[in-house]
DNA sequence: CGGTCCGTTCGGCGCGCAGCGAAACGTTGC
DNA sequence: GCAACGTTTCGCTGCGCGCCGAACGGACCG
């Protein structure tokens, strides 16, 4: 009965998985093996676990060069997770040393044609959050309120979606970010806010190679883009978040026939 | 770390715990016999699945003739039960077939000397919600409030409390009432409700050996006392309802040196 | 005071699964 | 190119533990 809560009690109950999920609760994701080490086991006993969790559908896997970032699928399981953990309130995981880029590295930085590192992070957030976006199967495209956002800061939207179309590019889609290790905006429309960001003076090329520095008016417009507030009127905004597919254990009431 | 998050995870990951748990979720007392057949497994097995629950804090036992009834002693396990059902929202469990005693005896009886029965569950529950009780470690003790609720309605505390002074009976206690499965009040204060509700004629004797019919009047006082916002400022009320002993698991932060 | 019923303890069986090392594979960098 | 590295797959080992049946100990009923 009932989505199954020993199979996904089963998830928790392993001390070695147990850790991996604490330690990907943040948001964070991380790689294989810096997973095992923070849990004290062997890398393919790791893997083995990371499988299991993969088939279920509680963590997703971003390829990366010869990393394989792991990350939560679903936000359920964090209330799982602080529900298990009882008394204690969702303690601030830090653990895990993060590397220590460069400081000009981690701030704001240019990936590709499009903007990343923590302003591009926060920007994303704040917009995912507000209901900037919904998911389209493939990729993700702008509501009527996201649009309305970017173009009022100067983001030219329309070019974006025509270079879209006749480059067949994605329009919009999320993009690893390997300083924060979690998404930022990429695609055309990515471009289209980085092109925006150095034409009206958000950024300024930084010390080093591809580092970028932001100015005095860009905090404004990024703080601007991140305030979660800002969005539509705030009322289902959460809900417009993209979705990944349900997972595996979510059995669904009400099979089809 | 934590509270062992695995450990607590354990104990709803197997299948047959998990059905245990979530069968006590009602809140309601069960035979081990019961469970064992709810659950489909021997009833050697399902004992040793309770001394698991019971050496854990999970759950508490209280033994009443050859039967053994088993309860939820942490009313946080809801809470983690119900994030691990994501989203299957509390379903109502009725599933187990409660035995259908004479509907004389179910609505209302005597227990010895005091109240027991559908109206004595409601009332104790609504005096216990709305903090009409205080746990001294041997027994319930009234609030200042529950006093007076009480005294308002005609039931003659004081000669309880003497009565329990010089009988040394305990003046106020928790009972596990056989057809519901939850408790209701006894000691010298329930046997005090007892003789008021006889005295002002809430109840009188029924068409069997120890049941008790509800007449209007009677009806009206305890819909009155089972009414949780008829207690204090109900602020805090729900804080000042008697604890049980911290459960093991919840290994306390912070250990004393 | 036996017969019955409920529940526990004990011994034993067998599966599930977490753990490791060795080897293979793909990626990156010199 | 070749070497170093991160990761996965495979084969294997061992323990934990869920399950049962049989036997023992109280509690109720006649």
């Amino acid at each position: 009965m009932d989505p199954d809560v020993a199979a996904i009690a089963k998830l928790f109950a392993d001390h070695t998985r147990a850790t991996v999920l604490a330690t990907l609760m943040s948001g964070r994701a991380h790689t294989a093996g810096e997973l095992a080490n923070e849990a004290g086991v062997a890398p393919s006993t790791m893997s083995a676990h990371l499988n299991q969790l993969l088939a279920v559908g509680a963590i997703e896997t971003v390829a990366q060069g010869r990393h394989r970032y792991v990350r939560l699928a679903d936000p359920r399981l964090a209330d799982v997770f602080e529900a298990l953990a009882l008394a204690a309130p969702a303690k601030p995981v830090r653990s895990l040393r993060t590397f220590t880029h460069g400081e000009h590295l981690r701030r704001a930085r240019s990936c590709y044609d499009h903007l990343a590192g923590q302003v591009a992070v926060e920007m994303a957030d704040g917009l995912f959050a507000s209901g900037a976006f919904c998911d389209d199967g493939d990729g993700l495209n702008l509501t009527d309120s996201g649009g309305d956002r970017l173009r009022a800061v100067g983001v030219d939207v329309d070019a974006a979606r025509a270079r879209a179309a006749t480059t067949r590019r994605r329009f919009a889609t999320r993009c690893l970010d390997w300083s924060e290790r979690t998404d930022h905006l990429a695609g055309a429309l990515g471009a289209a806010i980085l092109t925006a960001a150095r034409d009206h003076g958000w950024v300024a090329s930084g010390p080093v190679h591809r580092s970028l520095a932001v100015t005095p008016a860009g905090e404004a417009v990024f703080d601007h883009l991140s305030d979660v507030r800002a969005g539509t009127a705030a009322g289902d905004a959460a809900r417009t978040v993209p979705q990944v597919g349900r997972p595996s254990w979510a059995a669904q009431d009400g099979q089809a026939p």
